[in-house]
DNA sequence: TCATTATACCTTGTAGTTCAAGGTATAGGG
DNA sequence: CCCTATACCTTGAACTACAAGGTATAATGA
């Protein structure tokens, strides 16, 4: 019930969503998808990296991301791009998200149900 | 990881928004709560009685709701309203919600980050 | 030179939430 | 008289985001 203090809830599957599109147009490492989130929402979306890596491990046992290591100024990144299979993945999870906030926004919105005066 | 069976993800925090949108323009009861929201969502949303009665009572134990009880042809009734503080409450969080959707449609549509082509 | 910061990976435990699957009781229709 | 609809409720399980840790290397700067 209680919100909590940092993203107040609404972020359920919201990072393998975000994941999954970014990485849709070119391969990337955790650290980079970290930053990429949060700039890229000008920081309305903050996802730490122990939300980030576990998600990145659980997609590619999945099947929807493929990794390799790959050695860039004496550092080590691990790189995921997605498969074939990830990407009807991403496009039916998109898909679903473009749904569900429809019909939520239908919600929010009201009319037509009896409502007399806000 | 895995999504579940019937609602994949994306739910936490919604029931929440909702019951609160709904209870805005009049005072209702769980069960009518369970089905307004599958028809005004077109049975898009779900959102099972054992979702919406510990919401419920939780919101009325913060003080967002408050209740009474009324007898309708015989049967019992628990009708909720929104308080004055649950009318704050309502605002910010629908704002947060439509703060979050801007921000992850702002990175599902992509853009003017290197993305070469889909 | 040495300490600090930034990069880059990772795991653990906790708390909170949804959900299915139950359970109770009354009213009304067939 | 049974079954469905109405109307309330609780429990346990599963999942997830999150904070708070931990490791190691490169670069910075004092």
């Amino acid at each position: 019930m209680r919100a909590r203090a940092s993203n107040p809830n609404f972020m359920n599957g919201v990072p393998e969503l975000l994941i999954l599109n970014l990485l849709q147009w070119r391969e990337m490492y955790g650290y980079e998808i970290v930053d990429a989130i949060r700039q890229r929402s000008d920081a309305v979306l903050e996802v730490g990296e122990g939300v980030v890596y576990p998600v990145l491990h659980g997609l590619e046992r999945d099947g929807v991301l493929k990794s390799h290591r790959r050695r860039i100024n004496g550092r080590s990144r691990i790189y995921y791009s997605v498969t074939a299979r990830g990407a009807r993945h991403r496009a039916h999870l998109s898909q679903t998200w473009s749904s569900l906030t429809a019909a939520i926004q239908k919600i929010l919105r009201g009319g037509q149900h009896g409502e007399s005066v806000p």
